[in-house]
DNA sequence: CCAAAAGTGTTTCCCGTACACCCATGC
DNA sequence: GCATGGGTGTACGGGAAACACTTTTGG
């Protein structure tokens, strides 16, 4: 019994990135298409001899030349049956981030232009790309309390002070910052860099590293990264 | 530019239920196909113009003759290119729990056969079912200690210790009744039920019901249910 | 020596944990 | 009156929260 069905898979990465203390998100200009000169979420159409892994990730190659450190699976939009105005679509959406070193995305073929918005600064985006993107505002949130994912967010060696914005920033919460830092440093998961400190206004901060083996280990050994504040 | 594309979607939901001390998965035996004879989830195509909801709810209907009392997205499965051998499928598969006292499905048109198994007694797997399932079931004992999900697996009355059971049978651990007891009468979130208790062998023991709507308000007021045990 | 940012310790309080005895019923 | 399962209180300890001064550098 042959299945006759109609509809088209897709997928679109939410990618997410942290510079000068505000959380940014990548949005590429549509070429072609229905949706041309709009902004959207980067994405495209699976092929059939792909997975859903590697459609995202040629994706993010093509359309913005670009590799994440962090990809997961966010999840599958395909209740709105008017989504996309040219067909039905159902689009498996992935919620990534990058490290802020490798935060310049050059557009590639595909897109005529990718850039970095401030994620309180938004254009109009195409179809339902902005619940997409709300839902993966959720996720990240939620995870950066129980999952280091913010050191994925960081370059390699980063001031405590870095860290301590990026949570504030994203959590919107004031922390207290010696709790913070008696708490992270509790973990044992990171360590101090050997990379001189910078000079420039006030006491000089000290570098440090996210220590992932380390992490690797601890979580094997049923340990629980958790940050909770008032 | 048309799209050419020959992927199917599918959707397969993992439905749990609970019943004397034991976590029940729901599966079904495929009338027809491939896989005749085989064990699988409760699944099936989606049609053109129906929502991935609707589609698993159509679904369980049909196969099960079953209306869920939560049902939620777990994952999309689609990095199998070989998944099903007739063609490339993804499947957005569902997780659902249902109330002991619909716990009795009735085969319908699709599958000659819907029966409930322990979840430590499955029969060999259709397809990557086996693996879905793992997920769905990790998913449950997370859950259960963050969302109160608990209570859509036991009759609307029940007893607090048909409660404590359920999560000690779930999350395989001892529970102090004591500390359990005081943690959820804290919440605020159940109450009392006017149903006589129920005569058996020792003293009788009150029944309970779950305020939906005061878990709801409170939910909106930044209350955060939460089980925790060493 | 002043400004600017980094680093650090102590006390308090609440919540999670451990733990055992009495109560209501049926037989 | 005894067996069975249900219901409840208290004491302790550890970790989260609140809180402010000292240190290092540049100008």
């Amino acid at each position: 019994m042959p299945i006759k069905q109609n509809i088209k898979v897709a997928v679109d990465a939410i990618v997410f990135g942290y510079a000068h203390d505000t959380l940014n998100v990548l949005l590429i200009k549509q070429k072609f298409g229905e949706m041309k000169n709009q902004w959207a979420l980067v994405g495209g159409f699976v092929k059939d001899n792909e997975t859903l892994l590697q459609a995202v990730n040629r994706e993010l190659e093509e359309e913005a030349g670009l590799k994440v450190n962090y990809l997961e699976q966010l999840y599958t939009f395909g209740d709105e049956l008017q989504r996309d105005p040219r067909f039905r679509v159902i689009s498996v959406a992935y919620f990534a981030l990058v490290n802020s070193q490798n935060l310049k995305p050059v557009a590639d073929t595909d897109a005529d232009e990718a850039k970095w918005f401030a994620i309180n600064e938004l254009p109009p985006l195409a179809f339902d790309h902005l619940a997409i993107l709300q839902k993966a505002h959720q996720r990240l949130k939620a995870k950066l309390t129980y999952q280091p994912i913010g050191f994925d967010l960081l370059p390699d060696e980063f001031l405590f002070s870095e860290l301590e914005n990026l949570y504030c920033t994203i959590l919107e919460k004031e922390i207290d910052r010696r709790n913070f830092h008696k708490k992270i440093d509790s973990f044992g998961i990171i360590e101090e860099s050997e990379k001189p400190a910078l000079k420039k206004v006030g006491r000089p901060a000290k570098f440090y590293r996210f220590n992932k083996q380390k992490y690797s280990q601890l979580y094997e050994e049923g340990f629980v990264f958790e940050i909770k504040f008032a």
